[in-house]
DNA sequence: ACCTTCAGGTGTACGGCGTACACCACGTCC
DNA sequence: GGACGTGGTGTACGCCGTACACCTGAAGGT
């Protein structure tokens, strides 16, 4: 039996569950988690569609009653986010043996392979206000792997807008658009604690002009971010076309 | 009768309105149309969220029971497609006396104006099953654009796909996902139908492996756009790099 | 002037959704 | 043995989209 290891929560107690069989209720159905849960759904939504995850149906799927799910769940926008969570956990992290490019490429390809395992993933991604902390971990990884190119901190911050949209959708905000604390000590703590998981987005958000510590979530210059990503995109056709660029199958 | 006559007071005498306004109900409120509906739904996402908006809510604040809606939209989706169209069609077309591409920089940059104003859009439009006329028509355009430059049918088709998550998000497919008719006299029938309004588009589909009369809607090689976009991003993240790019202010 | 027609608006009702709240069945520990 | 916490239950409420039958008033034919 595999380590439910997402789930292990500070109280976990040396649970004397005899003979290595979780508990069973009167029904002989194995006890629910929070991983299982958020399995379940992430496989109801492969095969029946988003559509098709509501509490209810979930709960029936787990032979349950819809009320219980919410002992595992806080409700449907956490069940979603959890789900994203599980999505966003299959990405390949990145890899010290390859050259900044060749490293990005496997990233956002690796990427790209999760989200078509499960279509609905960008929309729910999307949807959420806030993104995940995995979202975040993946956002963070890109950055550092554009740093360690060489790349400055503008470029890479760029860069990561430009390769966004590829790779999240429509994307425009990754810092949480709700307003960070008022108090300034307080806002500081918060940065410094996203700052120990997430060097590179806090470094990355300081150096666009946003300065980290006062202006978090005021989010960044879209329109520069969206032109800088367009004019590449731009050159970049032009010069295939003077290139005499030609399909390569 | 374009002329949207919401002068009606409650004072006015049942009966004879003046100078072929559109007639008033009993409670002195204007008729409803198709386009009051949508635009309503439009200002209604746009102030409080597209979640906001059911058809109950949109109802309430045209001061009409729930079910009168339908009898101008069959049901909601066909309210969301209408709202797609009204936000879509506020994109500028594409202009002829500029070169290709200050041409698509513009319609592009005007496209995500449109969106910024309704940033309900984006999802809604994503969340669509098929694409909207319009829809098709700014694809269209901007396809038009592409080839006026000169480039080539598969380059053209490339760089929309690699454009196209600028301005739609994650959108993979253009076509409908829908299968097209078995019958190949009706299917080429439909071809010749789209092609009459969407040249481009369907020159594009025909040139890009798929043969526009035997599988149109089979989708194109996603794997092959995406890897195309995906490097002219990063070969243009490189040059940039390269040519010791720096912000603009 | 009468009658028909019909588009537009109403009222009622149904099934599905998320979820608040009270409750109960355990296994664990003092 | 009793208190307690954890996980599952049952009921109920207020939203949602919308099917269906109905009403109403103006338009048009005769």
């Amino acid at each position: 039996m595999p380590t439910t290891g997402t789930g292990s929560r500070p109280g976990d107690p040396p649970g004397r569950t005899p003979a290595g069989t979780a508990a069973a209720t009167p029904a002989g159905r194995a006890r629910l988690n929070r991983d299982i849960v958020l399995r379940a759904a992430v496989d109801l939504a492969d095969t029946a569609g988003i559509d098709a995850v509501s509490m209810r149906s979930l709960a029936a799927g787990l032979g349950v009653v819809p009320m219980a799910l919410y002992k595992h769940v806080a409700n449907k926008d956490e069940l979603l986010d959890g789900m994203v969570e599980a999505v966003v956990g299959e990405i390949e992290p990145a890899r010290r043996d390859e050259d900044w490019k060749a490293s990005l490429r496997r990233q956002v390809l690796s990427a790209r392979r999760a989200l078509l395992r499960h279509p609905w993933a960008p929309a729910v991604i999307e949807s959420r206000p806030a993104p995940t902390p995995r979202v975040l971990d993946h956002l963070d990884s890109v950055l550092a792997t554009l740093r360690s190119g060489g790349l400055s901190v503008p470029l890479a911050h760029h860069a990561m807008h430009a390769l966004g949209s590829r790779v999240w959708g429509f994307t425009q905000e990754v810092f949480p658009s709700a307003p960070p604390p008022e108090d300034p000590a307080q806002r500081a703590q918060l940065v410094a604690a996203m700052a120990a998981r997430w060097p590179n987005i806090v470094e990355s958000a300081a150096g666009a002009g946003h300065d980290a510590t006062s202006t978090v979530g005021a989010g960044c210059d879209d329109q520069a971010e969206f032109e800088f990503a367009l004019d590449l995109l731009l050159d970049g056709i032009e010069r295939r076309h003077r290139e005499g660029w030609t399909p390569a199958s």
